[in-house]
DNA sequence: TTTT
DNA sequence: TTTT
């Protein structure tokens, strides 16, 4: 049993991609989730990957941008994938299974069904799922990772 | 283990009272939370019960009014009541552990601890506890509330 | 959003029953779950109603068996239904949307996708789903419930 | 708002230390959770770093032993530490609030309140809090452990 | 680096 | 007895 839930504000808006094989939709994006007990000195939120696929990813795709506040359930996944050097990444995120939005005007419950979708390998190269070039790498906000 | 999340609106204003006892602060509220699959001609909503003690009952008898969008954490209890012709009552609510809004302007975390002033004896002969009117009874029972 | 998370055992073995209209599966049963904080003199547990439709009711109904530890992941519903006098009865459960195995031994997670057949009215009459005899009333626990 | 509930068993016993400053126990363990819809030539397990504080984690360090099926309810952390070439490594993990036995025989539910002894600063040099050696990495990051 |  |  796996499951998550989270509410927070989307630091930028949602990077939608398909995959190459079945082109299968892959959204991806970053939740700032604020400290319940934040303490000063210390980093005030939580920014949790969130990855969905399918319905849900296009959904999100379309509809959850910079800043708006969402909740998000899912399981939290982790896996593995090589660098270019041969190295080891060790990534856990959740994958979205439902999602709402929190703010006001944006409450009505979204039909997003469970989405089977997954693809059953997950592409390596660069870490991430779906086609890409090079210097787009997953949830590296902004800096520069090797 | 025993573990609820829900975002709902208030239906009505919190109901903030005292215990007789320890004047320990009880705050309750039902949330309509909004169906993700709803029908038609079907409830489009379920209509939950919310219980909160101590800090958080002062919090949220403070902030959380009628319409308002909010997150609750908390757990399903179950309990029993007899009313004044000795027949028993059956309730189901969330008592509250952790509190949020949801709605824009009103997102910051909430820092409500975990109260543990819960009393140790449910107050019986109307079913609810903080003292009370005898024409007073939990989230109304078939009442006319004001 | 609405998400209820519990372990606990059964209080006895699972109701199976169909829907008289498309014969869908509905499994009910009740979960004992302990409170963390249980003060004496206190109930130790919670008796939480737990609904389950389609293959979920159709698992559960062969498997979830009396005293067998499980989680289940789900929603709280609340419904009301009318007595034979007329008089409203509000009932508050849990939808079972994911269930699992706690206890050693009947650990695999169990493969019961979400099920979409819950039926689209709830035949009232007793306050329950499916077709029944008359001195089968849900969730009175050996009780007799006027 | 950040809610995690996982139940999986223990890949290894639990490993537990005590902070240098204000000697708080920190244990750290982590959860083979096994997925739902696992797909064949997948990996059947998601595996989950889990961190408690204080009580819980002298809790944990005591009776959370390698192979034992447990449910850790809590939130999603994310934070960063720097290695000795200065590089900065992403740490994404579950800090515990609260903890139970599922197999059978050890469900009796744990009093392990929330405990606050979480120390304001995340002692930095090899990205994990206790006192230790050098060679001595958060989840044993690429070095052998007994 | 992974559990049953 | 229900919210937007």
């Amino acid at each position: 049993m796996n499951k998550s839930i989270l509410m927070g504000r989307l630091t930028k808006d949602t990077d939608l991609r398909y995959t190459s094989g079945n082109n299968t939709a892959v959204a991806s994006f970053t939740l700032a989730v604020n400290r319940r007990f934040a303490k000063e000195g210390q980093p005030q939120a939580d920014f949790i990957n969130v990855v969905a696929w399918g319905k849900t990813a296009e959904f999100v795709g379309k509809y959850f941008t910079k800043g708006l506040q969402v909740v998000v359930v899912g399981r939290i996944q982790t896996r593995t994938w090589d660098d270019n050097e041969g190295k080891k990444h060790y990534v856990t995120e959740v994958v979205a299974e439902e999602t709402y939005f929190a703010d006001s005007k944006r409450t009505a419950p979204i039909a997003n069904k469970p989405d089977s979708s997954e693809p059953t390998v997950s592409e390596s190269g660069d870490g991430f799922y779906p086609p890409m070039e090079d210097d787009d790498l997953p949830f590296n906000g902004g800096l520069d990772f090797p």
